[in-house]
DNA sequence: AACACTTATCGTGTTTTTACGATAAACTAT
DNA sequence: ATAGTTTATCGTAAAAACACGATAAGTGTT
């Protein structure tokens, strides 16, 4: 296996991050919910879905940590919500990556 | 029998199992070289990585199994390509969790 | 049959993901 | 202060992902 040393370029890797971070039906269903609702409470999320709270609120952490969403805090809640700007960017990540030939 | 109410739709959990197969970058490499090259066998794409020719073995049977590549025998070799018919469905599927709002 | 070539699979060890309950942290209201 | 509400974090355990070397399986050639 004599070639690179370079693994991946930096574009692969930022798309292999978004996909990890859809990689979840949960995750899935989500963003799906805060691409509906425009934003809502961490509460909301929990009771549409069959996990725990504390499973919900790490699912919030990885999509936030993948740049996908983004809270801003209403006390006493958090308040989530699309994180437009890189959802645009994933978004043309992977339409390049489909279309490309 | 009642069939079991199922947490996730089927669209979330297909999506989803998309997401996973596209979640490693060397998996988005291979995929990038066989859209590329049209087809290609084994052998090129462990030139390609860095990586053990067991290790891009598995890496194929993932997207073999997440039905994004398919393999046809052409002794000795065997010849990948992409799943066309399910790259687009892919396509389209991330397309619509983007543009649907 | 024996060999060479190519790729898949096996066995193993390490790391990451996923889920949970319990607890902490931050804020409001009484 | 005390209590209540909301969400994050901790600690843990089970499962899955990942990589490797070694080996098997399949095919063509001699």
């Amino acid at each position: 296996m004599p070639t690179p040393s370079l693994p991946y370029t930096a574009q692969q890797e930022k798309l292999a991050r978004y996909a990890k971070a859809l990689s979840h039906p949960a995750r899935i269903y989500i963003l799906r919910f805060l691409d509906k609702q425009c934003a809502c409470y961490v509460g909301n999320i929990v009771d549409e879905l069959p996990m725990a709270q504390s499973s919900v609120s790490q699912h919030l952490k990885e999509l936030k940590n993948a740049g996908l969403i983004q809270g801003t805090v209403e006390p006493p809640k958090i308040k989530y919500c699309i994180n437009r700007e890189n959802w645009r960017e994933a978004q043309a990540m992977f339409a390049a990556l489909f279309e490309e030939r």
